[in-house]
DNA sequence: AGAAACATGTAATCGGTTACATGATTAT
DNA sequence: ATAATCATGTAACCGATTACATGTTTCT
């Protein structure tokens, strides 16, 4: 069984009982955001098919006047499914950057354009590294306590790689070498 | 436009005239490789397409008894075609890990297991460090400098981290507090 | 008053992978 | 001998995204 969208809800449900919509908040917001995500139009199949494959419960709550809130519970045969598919070698990590890919022809960029980009994408790395640190100050398991750790790890050194490189990128007319 | 198999093929042949096949090993070996990826099944058409589009030229030198290599490479419009998608923001970056995921339920798995699975990982990564060590020593644009050094400072961080770290899931019985 | 969060679901579409088909040449 | 590299292409399939459809409640 590969990693997909049925398997994350899992695993998910694995910590306990969960909404289609709190597993894409705790996707978005939770410590797993950085390497994991799965949008509503996956989500909600992948759980209608997970009960009818017996694997989780679905226990609806009736609000008058609203859609029903259907909260969904990982059975025994869903536990043991979780279990095996914990038990298959994790694949490779995929990294894919638009960024990146831009940055290798930083030179047919104007300068000017290349700086905000920089500036923006370091904003962007020291925003969610801060929601990094505010997730670590949440009672977690020693798992997400690593995982947390690594992401923080990870940005923290993209952000300083960017901070102490950029000028390879965006000093055009040779000068002082550095490093 | 976004950056997908047409617009790195584009990109590619931008840095000199190249086959399908050079594509995909570029991709799989050059110092790109950590973030870009495609198969043959999608270079192949994205290049027929863009020829289609008149984006590319195709130059095919015949070699009788195999096949016919088709040496492709950027026309004007096809340059301007690539300096247009290079002015478009460029999306957030994704990773996707399912070792991390898997970490995330470290305590479901076997302590043998899971010391295994990291030594194993932590092989990959340094491989690929060592990789882009190589990489270095060959002439670089500067952007490409720029990536495959920052290539290497992620890795760097993410070897360290797990090695400074994995105490935290493999100690499963308290002990000392570390960090 | 208006935006954002809560809440579920379907359908069209898409970009891409995997497997298949073919076959010569070169290195181990 | 056998495997790997070179070399191109097609077709089936798939997982997932995006947009749509609907409607309440709460925050600003």
């Amino acid at each position: 069984m590969a990693f997909d969208v049925r398997t994350l809800c899992l695993g998910i449900l694995s910590m306990g009982e969960a909404t289609g919509y709190e597993i894409k908040k705790v996707l978005e917001d939770g410590p797993f955001g950085h390497f994991l995500e799965a949008s509503f139009g996956a989500i909600y199949p992948a759980l209608s098919r997970l009960t009818d494959e017996g694997l989780v419960a679905c226990r609806a709550e009736t609000h008058p006047g609203r859609p029903e809130r259907k909260i969904y519970s990982l059975t025994k045969a869903g536990q043991s499914a979780f279990d095996n598919a914990l038990r298959s070698t994790p694949g490779p990590d995929r990294f894919r950057s638009e960024f990146l890919f831009l940055l290798l022809f930083a030179d047919h960029l104007p300068a000017e354009r290349l700086s905000e980009l920089i500036d923006a994408r370091l904003a962007e790395y020291r925003a969610k590294l801060a929601e990094m640190d505010r997730h670590d100050s949440v009672a977690l398991s020693p798992g997400m306590r690593f995982v947390n750790g690594h992401g923080r790890a990870i940005f923290t050194a993209a952000i300083e790689y960017i901070e102490t490189h950029r000028g390879l990128l965006e000093r055009r007319l040779g000068g002082v070498a550095a490093e």
